[in-house]
DNA sequence: AAAGGTTATTGAACGCCGTTCATATATTTG
DNA sequence: CAAATATATGAACGGCGTTCAATAACCTTT
C-alpha cells in the first residue's frame, strides 16, 4: 500500500487548483486569498505551501489553464474559417478572441493582470503555452504576405495579436466608458480587416 | 496673519504629491508605500489621510500629471506633422506614443496598471483628463474618412488608441519577451499606416 | 493679547494579507 | 511494530493601508 503520500498531494493541488479557478472566475484575481482556497479545499492555511511555492505559482497554474482554454478555442476559429480568405480569416479570429474575453473576463484578465512579485521571472513552461496567442495568425499572415521571413512573419503576428488585444482590452474595461461589444467587433473588423487589405495590395 | 492652515495644507498636498510622482516614477506604482511618502516629505503617516482620501486618491493625481504630460507629448507631435498626410500624421501620434512610454516607463505604466478599490468609481474631473489620448487622433482621421459621423468618429479614434496602446504596451512589457523599440515602431507604421491606406480606398 | 473654539497633526493600534516554522500527525521503510 | 521520513497544522510574524483618541497648532472674538 505506497504512493499513498503522492495521491493525498496530487489531490491537494487539484483541489486548490479548481478551487483557484472558481474563485478568480467568480470574484477576479484582485480578491484570490489564500485563507479563502484553504478553507474551500478544507486543508489547513500552511498546506497550500507544501503544493506550491507560494500564490502567484498557483495564480500560474490557473492561468495555464485559461490559455489552454483559449487556446481551444481559436483553434476551433481557425479550423471553421480556413477555406476562407486570410483576411477574413484574421478578423475571425480577433472575434474569437472578443467572444472568448467576454464569456470569461476575470479569467481572461487574470492572464494579464498577473504579475511576478519582485525580481521573478516567469517559468520557461509558462512563457512557452502563451504561443497559442499567436500561433493561429502566422498562417493566414504569410499567405496575405507571402515576403515576410520567418523572423517578422513572429514579430507581426505578435504585434497584430497586441494590436487585437489592445481594443478587447480597453474596450472592455470600464476604466473610461465600456464600449458597446458589436462596436468593438466593428472595430476590429475595420482595423484587421484594413490592415490586411493594404497588406495584400 | 490668516491662511496660514490653508497654506501649509497646499505644501502638504504637493510634497506627497512631488514624492509619489518620483516614487512611481523610479520604482513603480507597486512599490508605492504610505509609509516611504510620509518620511520623505517629514510628516506623520496619518497627515497623508487629510489631505488626501487614500492612496488611491493621490495616485489619482499623479496620473493626472502624467496625463498631461502625455498630453503635451502628442500635442507637439500633432503639431508638427500638420502639414503631412494624414495616415503619416496618425503614425507619427502613435510614434510620440511609444516614444513617451519608453521615456516614462513607470509612470506610463500606472496610468493602466492602477485600479480602483472594490465599488469605487474613477471620478469624473479624471475620467475626462484621458481625452488627450483620443482627441488628437480625430482630425486627422476625419480627413481619411469624411463619411463617419461624430460618434463613429470618437468610437474610432478610440479604437485606433486601444490597438496602438495594445502593441506599445505587450511590445515593452517583459512578460512574454520584450521586442526591440525599433520593432515596436515599425509594427505600429504597419499597422495604422495599413488602416489608414485602405481606409482612404 | 489672552481665552476659547476650531481644525490639523500625531503615531500607536487595528484588521487583513501572504508566508513561515516548530510541533503534531500520518505514511513508508526496515 | 518501530524507526525514519515526509506531510499537516495553525499560531505567529512582518508588512500593508487605514483609523482615531489625544495632542498641538491656528484662528476668532473680546
Amino acid at each position: 500500500m505506497t504512493g499513498k503520500r503522492e495521491a493525498k498531494r496530487q489531490k491537494l493541488r487539484d483541489d486548490l487548483l479548481q478551487s483557484a479557478v472558481q474563485r478568480i472566475a467568480a470574484d477576479g484575481l484582485g480578491k484570490l486569498r489564500a485563507r479563502d482556497l484553504a478553507t474551500d479545499v478544507g486543508c489547513a492555511l500552511g498546506a497550500l505551501y507544501n503544493v506550491f511555492a507560494d500564490i502567484d505559482d498557483l495564480v500560474l497554474h490557473v492561468n495555464s489553464l485559461t490559455l489552454q482554454a483559449l487556446g481551444a478555442k481559436l483553434s476551433r476559429a481557425a479550423q471553421d474559417g480556413a477555406v476562407a480568405r486570410p483576411a477574413d480569416q484574421l478578423v475571425a479570429l480577433s472575434h474569437a478572441y472578443l467572444d472568448f474575453a467576454i464569456a470569461n473576463p476575470n479569467s481572461w484578465a487574470a492572464l494579464f493582470d498577473h504579475q511576478m512579485p519582485e525580481g521573478a521571472q516567469v517559468p520557461e513552461w509558462h512563457l512557452n503555452e502563451h504561443a497559442v496567442l499567436f500561433i493561429h495568425i502566422l498562417e493566414p499572415l504569410t499567405v496575405l504576405m507571402p515576403n515576410l521571413s520567418p523572423e517578422d512573419g513572429a514579430m507581426t503576428a505578435r504585434g497584430l495579436f497586441s494590436a487585437v488585444h489592445g481594443v478587447v482590452s480597453l474596450g472592455l474595461q470600464h476604466r473610461f466608458s465600456a464600449v458597446p461589444a458589436d462596436n468593438i467587433r466593428s472595430m476590429l473588423t475595420l482595423l484587421i480587416g484594413g490592415f490586411a487589405k493594404s497588406a495584400a495590395a
